[in-house]
DNA sequence: CTGAAAGCGCTAACAA
DNA sequence: TTGTTAGCGCTTTCAG
């Protein structure tokens, strides 16, 4: 303490004299770097105004382009933090100001398609916005998400987008960010009982014209791939394949429609399993490319011709559909979009100024990208 | 500001009376909330402090589990801290001790998988330290990468680990981070003559098994379709298939070497170009699953034959690899392992206390991965 | 084991 | 247009 003080007091001392003592700036700026060298010391506004003989004050008013400052000033100033290699203190700014430029992304997983797209779509508008923007993975575990949605909170980001891990049953965590006032995203997989904003993809739809599609090409007993219904999206996209069937005079039976399929080996043996009986469906509507890649394999293994035999459309639309052969029908969720949109709402919140804002409802339409695998059986 | 010193002097009074006054703790507890609400005031430390009537800094270092506080009053405090709703300002804490938890990550792209292993392996290391992790894209430019940079030591990150991207000529902004004592960990795509961290696969040895491995299937004439030269993971590609031809006794042939050929487009136009006249070579070797893509539809479309007239090598080992058919060969960089590897080099010189801290250069073996496009002319 | 108090770097209200 | 100054919430040193 008492050595700080004295560093201190010599310091300013030193720094005094100088500024008095010598004209030329050389000479000046060279004892300064060698005592912020020596010091290790970060240069800091003060240091500017110390430097130039001003205030602290108009030194941060120049950096921050402020109008009350002349022309003249606001090069000098910052020529000067060029000169002296200032570097701001974002964390003190935040600090200060009580908030960050700094938007969080909560999704369950990083590494796949429809989840990185949608991480490019908010980057792309949060650089627009000159938001940095702090991603987590929950690795669909809830504890993940909790633990996320904490560090967000703590760090004061201005807002957060969330699409909820497959694991989450409780909204509380969510509502608890709601309450603290942050502005808040669902997207995708949301609680729909919470009053936020929400970026969803029209699944029914989705999955309505996919099955649509199948039936107009004449498959007639196409088996369901579900996820858990407990997720919306997988619900709605039940619904959908429903609705399809029965908007054509089919009847829904449930004895096709297995929930929990979603990965290529529960596709590749689920498929083995209801396809190696006679009497078998002759299409699948899988919940994810993935479970539909899983089909179309067990299919071949079997000596079963897609889309001659069996049709299979999948969801997602997932980069390998357009690779395999036969290619893959799928439906496209415009990913990077979503990302957009969610990201372009949030921001409203964030720059909303009206105390009741009133969150809105978003809801993007997918669209069927029709390949080989159900061209007509 | 006499209003805000009002409120102050008041706020004190009151609080000091409440506590005083009042023994039921429930019934200061109300009053204690309701005070908050009424002000949209977060609860802090010093209300806390001043709730149970004991110092500040007993606290902070409760809260931080220090080992000078007896285990009565750490309950006593946490508890109190639960009841009122605490959350810690992280913001202000890391202000105060001048750095943060949190490591940065630039990387050209999140949705190539690739990077999207590494970021997985990144976190969930970073995740075991307790830092947390902020991920900035450069998109492939110098400009957003520098950005990027700046954005990240503006906001005191404790460290960097970054992939150059494949724009980006000048090593400025690398040198200043190391200059400023922040730790940083270069991986993949690196500027060589920069002394720092590295982790690197061994793009050589890479690309030279997968090269032998055509050749000991008995192709003979193998083009190579290569990436731009001046990044060292391309050039380093094109040096281990010159290696292999040359072990094997076969004259390389530039004629065979086609710089800059990626995507999946430029790989069918070039095959398109090459295979497409008499004489034709009987072998790929792509430095990208990409390229090696279009390489075999376009072969497909030529319908020449795969392996059996062709054999195709790809690099990287992306997930459609495995889908398609035949099965591309490719070389697998265990993305994931390099992620980890590299945040554990990161969180070495972190938490290094050695003020002369010497940098380490790791470099993983990558595995040839073979799949039937490559089995036998 | 606990308390008192300084101060991190910046912003913004108020004064000039 | 510029200067003065208080204070954001926390940690930490020093003193008991």
């Amino acid at each position: 303490m008492i050595i700080f003080l004295l560093y201190k007091i010599i310091y300013n001392a030193i720094t005094t004299y100088i500024t008095n003592r010598f004209d030329t700036k050389n000479n000046l700026l060279s004892l300064f770097r060698k005592h912020c060298v020596l010091k290790k010391k970060t240069v800091t506004i003060d240091d500017i105004a110390r430097y130039l003989n001003i205030a602290t004050s108009t030194v941060s008013r120049a950096l921050s382009d402020h109008h009350s400052i002349s022309d003249q000033t606001k090069k000098l100033i910052k020529d000067t933090a060029k000169k002296l290699n200032y570097r701001p203190n974002s964390l003190a700014a935040n600090f200060r100001k009580g908030k960050t430029k700094t938007i969080g992304l909560v999704v369950p997983r990083i590494n796949r398609n429809f989840f990185s797209n949608v991480i490019h779509g908010v980057e792309y508008v949060a650089n627009q916005f000159e938001y940095s923007l702090i991603i987590c993975q929950s690795n669909e575990t809830y504890k993940s998400e909790l633990e996320a949605i904490e560090t967000l909170m703590n760090n004061r980001v201005a807002g957060i987008l969330i699409s909820i891990s497959r694991e989450t049953r409780k909204p509380g965590h969510i509502k608890s960010v709601i309450e603290k006032g942050i502005p808040l995203v669902q997207f995708d997989r949301v609680f729909e009982e919470i009053k936020s904003n929400k970026v969803l993809n029209d699944n029914l739809n989705g999955a309505y014209s996919a099955v649509k599609g199948l039936i107009d090409q004449g498959y007639r007993r196409i088996v369901h791939f579900a996820g858990p219904y407990y997720i919306n999206i997988y619900q709605d996209r039940y619904e959908g394949y429903k609705k399809a069937l029965l908007d054509s005079g089919l009847t829904p039976d449930e004895k096709l429609v297995f929930e929990n399929i979603l990965t290529r080996e529960e596709g590749y043996e689920k498929t083995m399993e209801i396809f190696g009986k006679a009497n078998r469906p002759d299409a699948v509507f899988a919940a994810s490319d993935f479970s539909a890649l899983g089909a179309m394999i067990a299919l071949k293994d079997m000596n079963i011709k897609i889309p001659g035999e069996v049709g299979v459309v999948g969801y997602a639309n997932e980069p390998f559909t357009d690779y395999i052969s036969p290619g893959l029908t799928s439906v496209d969720q415009h990913s990077v979009e979503m990302g957009q949109t969610a990201a372009r709402l949030l921001f409203e919140e964030i720059l909303n100024e009206d105390e009741n804002y009133v969150p809105k409802t978003l809801t993007l339409k997918p669209d069927l990208v029709i390949r080989d695998s159900s061209s007509g059986g």
